[in-house]
DNA sequence: GTGGTGATAGTTTTT
DNA sequence: CTATCACCAC
């Protein structure tokens, strides 16, 4: 086959059986998947519409449909190639009835999740203070994730408080969404798995169907997505899966790696194939690349290499503040533009979104054209939410969270009051809000002037819809609802630059309207809103614009460019505070996952930089450079000697910090250890300096409790630390305690942990808070 | 029922 | 620093 290497030629002739495929960053994954593709087409004679090909996202699909085209042309866009979600969604579509639900049911996104979360916990009376809503929709996630029905998830977690809530508000908030015939994300696929199981015969057709299956991102497969592979693949078993255990960067999201590590084990007759030559980087960039993600333990055993030069060697910079840091990025881009570079060959990578507003202001200064990508997704905008609701509201939606969204936006004189009232009266008959508004006349106990409103407001919505089935096109019926809710109007006279920039979103989002009817003459509204449920701006990404992209490097997995910024290399933005913390190491690991995601994408230079200091929540903060450059052999860098110098001058830092007392924080390593007492140290030489640091940080106050609380003779700080984490704390379950910041409480669990105790605390004032003893400072109430 | 105020807590990555 | 929330005065 024309322009494959040996493996890649081997991967694409593999046609019966499983086959797994472990490729490497840039050693043409999708060109094999592809190619494979047309192979099963043109040389087995295999029937398009009997392949399936998954990928990750909106935007690997399209990318991918647009080349099996390329190549075989004829019969190509009958290849069903998709994500696991807008699969499921098209066969719940079909067959949703036959697990209870409407096949019209509306898809749920995280902010439609958290507020119905946000109100069982309001009838349940569970304070979410002590418990987050956030970690009721984690649980509930990760139930699904696992395909734990909340029956099983309730047996699981009788146990303890905690999971007994968890238990039924998951079991409340499925009702809930079945009732409003509504499902989340993890629903779709769960939803699919469990219509499977239950109809062999809906099963049995999807699996003649779908005879030659293909999962790009393997490692990325949470659980119920494996089952969901397994189950269509288990008749014909014609599985490949294609993936790389070094790219694992969403186990947070329920990402199973052992998905990949062990697909020989659920499949012993699996072929194996690994492509290992990088077609995309340059010498140096992947010399980093496999130099960093050599620290990772618990791999598969591979290397990559390439036939290319050594290319360019790597830049690093240390600025002295994240402003500073955009500008000499800015600078950089400007001088590689005056070389003849294009803005489009150029990323701006970074770990968290909240870097992406001074890189931003930067690039406008320096007029620059970029363009931010992810952060808050454009259908997530609150205006976007709004018009979208009203389009749920009258594309017959029975959901009462979408009726609730706009019933009073803008305001009409509307409350809450009246609302339960309408509510109570849609439960009594079985109505959907919607359809009880438009009889608020008889409901009980409501005033006049209300009712009239309320079905002032139930009329609107059926105009619309009238308008709708007389015929009259999607784009207009937008604009008279812009127009006749008044949504509009409010906005503009507003006039503020919050509000034009809202109006121009709800503008972006008529295009969108028109641009799918022309492309969709046969669909409707119902069509519209499903082919938006489920994409993401970065799927508009397009190669059009001349502009430098910036994104998060989660985003930027599956792309590459020929330059790439990597900013932020701190420790503690990179890898992130939360990962240097956690006692799970393999945190850490995923951090160097996606450190090694990052480099990848690079070609011909890659550009790492970290500042000094940088503000972070609110607070001026001290970093050292990212562990992950020490990581980086220093002769792959511009300033050899200079990289050099900074391992030397940290070695010596580090003996010096020992001799003082507070080296002992590398020995002893704890998460808790390591960061503030990291934290002491900076401080202290902070303030010497006549820096002044925020006392709200939360930071800085335990680190003034750690280096003036103690008793200790010295200003040590990671020894004291150590010294208290050996003792067993002088409390015990059910004592009285005081902590210095949350008051006094009650211990209510006392757990050794490896290099510390932990304690559970219900505080009188602020609930129940988990801590490391030595942290903790409790004191003992008699 | 609405709108303003002040306080407060939370800030990793996203189909 | 910012988004959200509880509370209070109309």
């Amino acid at each position: 086959m024309a322009g494959l290497n040996d493996m890649q030629e081997q991967a694409c002739e593999h046609v019966d059986g499983p086959l797994l495929i472990l490729a490497g960053a840039g050693s043409g994954k999708t060109r094999v998947i592809t190619h494979r593709v047309a192979y099963l087409m043109e040389h087995e004679g295999v029937n398009p519409l009997n392949i399936l090909a998954i990928t990750f996202t909106n935007k690997a699909a399209r990318e991918m449909r647009e080349r099996v085209d390329l190549i075989v042309g004829d019969g190509a866009d009958r290849v069903w190639v998709s994500t696991f979600h807008s699969l499921c969604v098209r066969i719940l579509r079909r067959y949703a009835d036959k697990i209870g639900y409407g096949k019209n049911f509306d898809i749920y996104d995280s902010d439609d999740q958290k507020s119905t979360v946000k109100s069982i916990l309001k009838d349940f009376q569970i304070d979410p203070k002590r418990y987050p809503e956030k970690m009721f929709m984690a649980e509930i996630s990760k139930a699904k994730e696992k395909y734990l029905s909340p029956d099983e998830f309730a047996k699981k977690n009788a146990a303890d408080y905690a999971g007994t809530k968890a238990a039924e508000v998951y079991t409340e908030y499925q009702s809930r969404l079945k009732k409003n015939n509504a499902m989340d994300f993890d629903d779709l696929i769960y939803k699919t798995v469990e219509l499977f199981e239950h109809n062999p015969d809906v099963l049995d057709t999807y699996q003649n169907r779908f005879r030659y299956i293909m999962v790009d991102e393997y490692q990325d497969t949470n659980h119920i997505q494996f089952l969901l592979v397994k189950m269509l693949a288990r008749k014909y078993r014609n599985l490949c899966v294609v993936g790389d255990d070094d790219q694992s960067i969403y186990k947070f999201r329920g990402a199973n790696i052992t998905n990949i590590l062990n697909f020989e084990k659920e499949y012993e007759d699996a072929k194996v194939i690994k492509l290992e030559q990088n077609y995309r980087s340059c010498g140096n960039i992947l010399a980093a690349a496999n130099a960093v993600i050599q620290h990772n333990a618990g791999r598969k055993d591979k290397a990559l290499w390439t036939d290319k030069d050594a290319g360019e060697k790597i830049s690093f910079e240390q600025c002295d503040s994240e402003y500073a840091e955009g500008d000499m990025v800015a600078s950089r881009i400007k001088t590689l533009v005056r070389q003849g570079v294009d803005y489009r060959d150029i990323a701006i990578l970074y770990r968290t979104n909240a870097q992406s507003r001074v890189l931003g202001e930067k690039m406008v200064y320096a007029n620059i054209p970029y363009r931010v990508y992810g952060g808050t997704n454009f259908y997530a905008r609150k205006e976007i939410k709004d018009v979208l609701a009203y389009l749920k509201v009258i594309n017959n939606s029975t959901d009462n969270l979408y009726f609730r969204r706009v019933v009073n936006v803008p305001k009409r004189g509307i409350g809450e009051a009246s609302l339960s009232k309408v509510e109570s009266f849609a439960d009594a008959y079985g109505l959907s809000m919607m359809d009880a508004a438009a009889r608020a006349d008889e409901i009980p106990g409501m005033a006049a002037k209300t009712s009239a409103k309320i079905r002032q407001f139930a009329e609107l919505i059926t105009s619309f819809r009238d308008m709708l089935a007389d015929g009259e096109s999607l784009d207009s019926v937008y604009d008279r609802i812009l127009e006749d809710t008044g949504y509009e109007s409010e906005l503009i006279a507003e006039h503020t630059e919050e509000a034009m920039t809202r109006l121009e979103n709800i503008d972006e989002l008529r295009n969108k309207v028109v641009e799918f009817t022309e492309d969709n003459e046969e669909a409707g509204l119902s069509e519209f809103l499903e082919e938006i449920a489920l994409v993401s701006d970065l799927d508009a990404m397009s190669e059009d614009d001349n502009q430098v992209k910036l994104m998060t490097l989660h985003s930027a997995k599956g792309l590459e460019f020929p330059y790439v910024f990597i900013c932020g290399m701190e420790d503690r933005v990179f890898p992130s505070g939360i990962a240097l913390n956690s006692d799970d190491p393999d945190a850490l690991e995923e951090e160097r996952r996606l450190c090694y995601v990052g480099i990848t994408r690079a070609m011909k230079k890659l550009y790492l930089s970290a500042a000094k200091e940088r503000m972070m929540h609110g607070n001026r903060v001290y970093s050292d450079v990212s562990r992950f450059i020490r990581e980086i052999p220093p002769m792959l860098f511009e300033h050899e000697a200079d990289m050099k110098n900074m391992a030397k001058r940290r070695e010596s830092e580090s003996v010096d910090r020992y001799n003082r007392g507070e080296g002992r924080r590398d020995a002893y390593g704890s998460s808790y250890g390591d960061t503030y007492a990291g934290y002491g140290g900076e401080r202290t030489a902070g303030a010497a300096s006549g820096r002044s640091y925020g006392q709200k940080n939360p930071y800085s106050s335990y680190a003034k409790q750690q280096s003036y609380g103690q008793p200790s003779s010295q200003p040590s700080f990671g020894k004291a630390f150590v010294v208290n984490s050996v003792g067993k704390p002088d409390y015990a379950v059910g004592d009285r305690v005081r902590h210095i910041k949350f008051g006094p409480g009650t211990v209510e669990a006392l757990e050794k942990g490896d290099k510390d105790y932990e304690v559970t605390v219900n505080f009188d004032r602020c609930g129940v808070r988990k801590m490391f003893a030595s942290f903790a400072k409790l004191k003992k109430c008699e």
